[in-house]
DNA sequence: CCATACCTGACTAAATTGGTCAAGTATAGA
DNA sequence: TCTATACTTGACCAATTTAGTCAGGTATGG
């Protein structure tokens, strides 16, 4: 089980989004700097992001991108469904007609399966972007 | 982020071998027909398990495999660690002389992340084994 | 001695990942 | 109006990982 670099990508730009966020729109490009990030890569994130209106762009120079909600109605979840960075467990989930085993039944580890899954979620729903900005404003880095 | 077959496999391979193994061992093919799983696969994860003391074998005719612990010992973690299913949920863990992001700090997000690992893994530490069988009896599949 | 079942290592097709590259379009400021 | 900046879109790709397969073993009970 992993954590792709794209979900991982997607929430460092936002919160650093977050941080100089105040009334001018950040670039893409002060985020693939400061973040390290390929700059064609941010793009492909945000485009994401964008359609899934967690944040909105402002075009031409002076440009950049903003947050499209209150940081703290920024959770974790939406920022990885956006980039569709998913919690699948298991393959079990899929809609076919016959169980997860290849069977008519459930696999035998199943539930444990969907067990997993809500407690990742729930740590996933509880964060939100707000969490992780007032934790760094601590830090300080 | 997902959970690859192969420590899906070995779980329910356990599982299946937890219920059947009370007198005899449990061969191979036998998992593999009831689970419907690839025997050739179900050996090199089993050569995993042995290696790392959760299983041992038997060999020759009537041969197969037994657990090699209590089932309420073997937790998932162990299962998984044996099978190399890693809960990684990021890079940044690499002991390199750089932090994560390529620059001399931890990334933005490192806390994070280490809060979520060990979110995952407390759970994968307080499963059983025997927590599954258990549940299994129940239902009585 | 032979069928069963463990054991080992090499190999591979397909999917995923983590990007790059190219060619735009919109807009603020000079 | 021109131009630099920055968003927008889509195609492409190398490297890695995954989920196995294949081909040979070796040990042992009957």
């Amino acid at each position: 089980m992993k954590l792709t670099s794209k979900g991982r990508y997607a929430v460092m730009a936002l919160v650093d989004l977050a941080r100089f966020d105040s009334i001018n729109p950040v670039s893409l490009r002060d985020i693939s700097l400061r973040q390290n990030i390929s700059l064609d890569y941010l793009e492909q994130i945000f485009s994401k992001l964008k359609k899934n209106n967690i944040v909105k762009s402002i075009r031409g120079t002076q440009g950049g991108y903003i947050l499209n909600k209150n940081p703290n109605d920024i959770k974790l979840t939406n920022i990885f469904y956006a980039v569709d960075e998913k919690v699948k467990t298991v393959q079990c989930k899929k809609e076919s007609k016959k169980g997860c085993n290849g069977k008519a039944t459930k696999c035998i580890t199943h539930d444990l399966w969907d067990e997993l899954e809500n407690h990742i979620n729930s740590f996933f729903k509880n964060k939100s972007l707000e969490d992780l900005i007032k934790n760094k404003k601590e830090t300080r880095i």
